[in-house]
DNA sequence: ACCGACCAACCGACCGTTCGGTCGGAAGAA
DNA sequence: TTCTTCCGACCGAACGGTCGGTTGGTCGGT
C-alpha cells in the first residue's frame, strides 16, 4: 500500500507541480500519493494507460523516475487510487438521500443531474474508469463496480415504468444503457470553464427525459 | 504496402481462421490482408491498441509472428486498415440521398437509424474508433475524420433547429455531441446476436427524438 | 546521527521488427 | 512420367530498444 502522507496537495504556479523542468530547489518537494494519482490520472487519460510509461508519470509530476517510486508503490496502484476515487463518486450518488427518497422518476432525475456533476467534478478519474479494457485484477475490479452501479440504475429505471412516469416501450436494461451512455459520452468532449456546469445539467436532464424533438 | 492477394476470405469452421492450434495442413492457409485486419480489430478491443503485442494478433491468426509479417507490414498498417474501414462506413451513411434529400429532421432520423446499423454490422472497427487516444499519425488522422463527421452532424442539427422540427432550446453543437454520444455509446454494450437489428435500431431513434419519459 | 526526498545507473523481461532458411505445391522441360 | 526450378507460406532465432522496477547512494534539514 501507499504510505507517503499529505504534504502539499499541488502547485500554485502550474496547477500541475513541476511540469516543466524546476531548477533544483533543495530536494524538498513533497509530493503526496493523492496529488500523484491526480497526475497520473490525467497523463494515463492523454496517452492511454499502457502506452503510459512510469517515465512519462515522474516527467509529469517534475521529478525522476526512481524519486517516482519512492513515493508510490507502482504503476497499478496508481490507477487504482484513480478508479477508486470516480467509483466512490458514483456509488456516492446513489447513498444521496434524494437518490433513495421519492418517486421512481424522481430519483432517476436527480441521480442523472448529480451524474453529470460527478463526472464533471471528476472528469479524468471518470474518464480512465470509463475507457478501461479488463486487462489487469484493478481493472477488472472498477469494471464490476460500473456493473453493479448500472445494474442499480437499470432497477430505478424499471420501477419507473412500472409506475408508468417513463415509457414502457424500451426494455429497462436497455433504457439504462442508453441513458447511462448518454451521460457517460459527456467524457469525451466535456471541458471544464468552457461550459457552466448547471447549464450542461440542465441540457443532459432534458435530452434524455424529453428527446430532441420540438415540444411545440 | 501490404501486397498479398485476397486468396481465402476467413475459415468456415471457427469464423476466425486457425484460431486455435491446426495440425500444420501442408503450408497452405493463405490469409489475405483484410481477414488479417479483422482479426487484428478483435484483438485491439480486447487488449487495447497498446497492449496487444504482435505476438497475440499472430497466435489469434494461428501463425507464428515472423509468418504474421510475410502478410501485413507492421502494427500500425493493420490499426490504419480497421480505423479505414470505420471511416469508411460512418462516411458512407451521409452519402446516401436520404441523408441528402427531404427535410432536416428525417435526414436526421435516417441518418441516426443507418448509423446504428452501421455500428452493429462493423462492430469492432468502430469500436476501435471510437476509443483513440491520438498517439499516433495514424489515430490522429482517424480522429480528424470523426471531427469531420460530427460536424456534418452539427450542421443538420442546426438545420432542424432553424425550421422547428427539434427543440432549439440546446446549443446544436452539444445537441449534436449528446447525439452522437448516445448513438456511439452502443458499443460499450450491444453485441450481435442478442437482440434484433430492426428493434435496437427503433428503440435508439425512439429514444433520441423522443426521449424516456412517459408520452401518456 | 538520523531521516526523508531525491537521483543516476542498472536489471531482466518483453516489445516490434528483421532475417536466413525450410517446406511443399505448381509449372515447364525432358 | 520424372526431374528441375521456382515461389509463396511459414518459422526459429535474434536484433535494438524500451518497459516497469531496483539498487546504492547523495544531500539538506533537524
Amino acid at each position: 500500500m501507499v504510505s507517503a502522507q499529505v504534504r502539499r496537495g499541488g502547485n500554485e504556479q502550474t496547477g500541475r507541480p513541476g511540469s516543466s523542468r524546476r531548477p533544483r530547489e533543495g530536494h524538498v518537494a513533497g509530493y503526496s500519493a493523492r496529488s500523484l494519482v491526480e497526475v497520473a490520472a490525467e497523463v494515463f487519460n492523454e496517452r492511454g494507460y499502457d502506452a503510459t510509461s512510469m517515465e512519462d508519470l515522474s516527467a509529469a509530476a517534475g521529478i525522476s523516475k526512481s524519486s517516482f517510486y519512492h513515493h508510490v508503490s507502482g504503476k497499478e496502484a496508481l490507477l487504482r487510487g484513480a478508479l477508486e476515487r470516480a467509483v466512490d463518486g458514483l456509488f456516492g450518488v446513489l447513498s444521496e438521500s434524494p437518490a433513495q427518497r421519492g418517486s421512481p422518476l424522481a430519483r432517476l432525475r436527480y441521480i442523472v443531474r448529480r451524474q453529470v456533476e460527478v463526472l464533471a467534478t471528476e472528469l479524468p478519474f471518470v474518464t480512465l474508469l470509463l475507457r478501461l479494457r479488463g486487462n489487469t485484477e484493478t481493472e477488472r475490479w472498477a469494471l464490476e463496480r460500473r456493473r453493479v452501479f448500472d445494474q442499480e440504475i437499470t432497477a430505478i429505471v424499471r420501477e419507473a415504468m412500472d409506475t408508468g412516469e417513463i415509457d414502457d416501450g424500451l426494455e429497462p436494461a436497455r433504457a439504462a444503457r442508453l441513458l447511462s451512455g448518454t451521460v457517460n459520452s459527456l467524457i469525451d468532449w466535456y471541458r471544464p470553464d468552457r461550459v457552466p456546469l448547471p447549464e450542461l445539467v440542465a441540457d443532459v436532464e432534458r435530452f434524455v427525459f424529453e428527446g430532441l424533438r420540438s415540444t411545440r
